[in-house]
DNA sequence: CTGAAAGCGCTTACAG
DNA sequence: CTGAAAGCGCTTACAG
């Protein structure tokens, strides 16, 4: 109702009866020893008194850096990106910053506007938690106007911290190998990348070699969707292919849990059994893997550690910028047994068990 | 490096040979005509070639309001609140805001922090698109800023818009007498408020007096724990306790999909069939229950008209304040039968299946 | 059609 | 220990 319905600075300094310098002197935190307690005390009552909080838009204006960092993401149809966002962004709280967050379908334009925002509000960093084919290129403003930019888990384009996909699936592998396994199959959606040319795939190959013996690897791809729960629709598209298969892989490895499920779920109800028809195992474990039926065999996303090294990174590149950026690096995940590759007799087996130890049942 | 990284209007002014005051009205969109179309084009032209962006601290510094509307929610754990919130900020962009998002897991103060943020960056509005218990109490201080406050399925305690779960388990449980079931389960989370008390409950018991016959109804209630994919653990457990009954309900209700599918997953472990021993439903249509085997029968949420309306009832409070604020309304989900409640043999059905029709098999 | 002045709310120097 | 001055980048009146 009132044209001016907030308190500011000089409504606080009036009503103590001092300056306004001496007001935002008086309710800064670390300054204490250079004011008398007296006015400080007065000063900081009047404040809470009449409800004053301060306008970071001026803040923002007068100050020369602000403390604001850029973050980018898909937060919609992908539960752990809304996880890893999250751990970012704690991370960045932590450090005395604030979460500036544009999520890339809040408009068509989604990249390039999320540029414009960042930009508009001086932010100090970014920090791209969503992997895009043409990142580099996309980007291309924020490289313009100098912008240190982290990337979390998007890719090496840019110095940060990912997820080490390859020994993920190398480690999937080496298990599936040791059950006996010799016909493996792998899960991809259809994408600009070929599942040849994928580190997961890389992954597995690796572990086939080490492994010294004859191993089949057939690359099972399904058309990807854009679409509310795209991984599900993959897995369930790839068991169709799969069914239609006449030499079948007795094992399989899903680009992520919930293409695996997706692929259960289909394999259900076409009345094969998982894990004693087909082993499966996913990457990520995500939740619904360890409430499954049965339960998912994966590898964990080290987030924690990936957000909080990624925030160092950006740290680094904000505070130093005369260094040489660091080499973007992967951190690996931890292998989770669980029922769906058959290493345990499924009705042993507890849906929040983590088994880390030697296969003992073996494939035929 | 430099101390002036951004290039400001008075940059653009001095190159172009104009004011300020000419580079701020030549960029503007409507204002057409007032200005002559060759200086208008200069202007532009050299704000484009030295890359200018207006700095969006300076524009709110300067109006009266800013565009703003602080968004809180609770991003992680619950993929359909990140829906939720991505559709709600789509509405706001379309109509000119921009969102000012806050997550409460991000700081453990949670909606107090939420409440300095929104009032330091002094937004014209704000959606609660979580609902918790002490709500009122916690956002007094917006209150009493005389913000604007809309509820997006977070309760009838502000205006707003939400999702009609009465009507949802009045549907579902009509259904279910349908089918023939006469001992009924609900399976609800340990919470401030009971199962008993709910409008989920409520819907349910309504449907049995409308139906005229002897009904049981049976209140499973399962710990939450604060943790990534509550949901599916409170299935898990409930089924628990469900299985130690000796007298166990033929249909479960539970309160939401992931609950249903925790549920499921710890049914199929210890051999009980789905839906041929028990019949289990859902609430809110995740992508999860249409992957799932056997694929939920659950109700919709129709996030798209509810957000749509209650970003229409925030303007309302915005643009007509001295109006009286409309109450707070529901709008009903749809009924989506699929397998889970043995409205047709599972093998027949398909993943995606949406079936609007008359039951016809019986159970028992 | 264009410009000089004032001011949004705050902080950073610099005086006293 | 406290205050008057200048200014961050922009827009809103108001002159010419």
């Amino acid at each position: 109702m009132t044209s001016k319905p907030h308190v500011t600075l000089a409504d606080v300094a009036e009503r103590a009866g001092v300056s306004v310098m001496t007001v935002s002197l008086a309710l800064r935190e670390g300054e204490v020893g250079r004011m008398s307690n007296e006015t400080r005390r007065r000063v900081r009552e009047t404040a809470k008194k009449l409800g004053y909080r301060p306008y970071v838009a001026a803040q923002r204006l007068v100050r020369r850096q602000t403390n604001l960092i850029g973050v980018m993401a898909d937060l919609v149809g992908r539960p752990w990106l809304a996880h890893k966002v999250d751990l970012a962004i704690r991370e960045l709280l932590g450090r005395g910053y604030e979460p500036l967050l544009w999520s890339n379908e809040w408009s068509s334009s989604g990249y390039e506007r999320a540029c414009d925002i960042f930009l508009s509000n001086q932010v100090t960093g970014v920090v791209v938690a969503e992997y895009a084919g043409d990142l580099a290129h996309v980007l291309k403003p924020l490289m313009d106007a100098q912008l240190p930019v982290v990337s979390l888990d998007a890719g090496g384009r840019f110095p940060g911290v990912g997820i080490d996909r390859r020994q993920a699936f190398y480690d999937l592998t080496t298990h599936l190998l040791a059950l006996g396994h010799e016909r493996l199959g792998f899960v991809w959606p259809e994408d600009p990348q070929t599942a040849e040319a994928s580190s997961r795939a890389k992954g597995m190959q690796a572990a086939i070699r080490d492994s010294d013996r004859e191993i089949t690897l057939s690359f099972i791809e399904a058309p990807r969707v854009p679409e509310q729960g795209a991984d599900l629709a993959v897995g369930a598209r790839a068991a169709a292919r799969f069914l239609a298969d006449e030499d079948r892989p007795t094992a399989v490895a899903c680009f992520v849990d919930h293409a695996a499920l997706g692929f259960i779920s289909q394999l259900h109800r076409a009345g094969i059994r998982v894990p004693q028809d087909v082993a499966v195992v996913g990457f990520g474990d995500d939740t619904e893997a360890s409430y499954s039926y049965p339960a998912l065999t994966t590898v964990t996303r080290p987030f924690a550690e990936v957000c909080e090294q990624a925030m160092d990174v950006l740290l680094g590149l904000i505070n130093e910028p005369q260094r040489e950026p660091p080499e973007y690096r992967e951190i690996p995940g931890q292998l989770i047994i669980r029922e769906s590759c058959g290493y345990r007799a499924a009705h042993e087996a507890q849906p929040d068990t983590r088994v880390q130890a030697e296969p003992a049942l073996v494939h035929p």
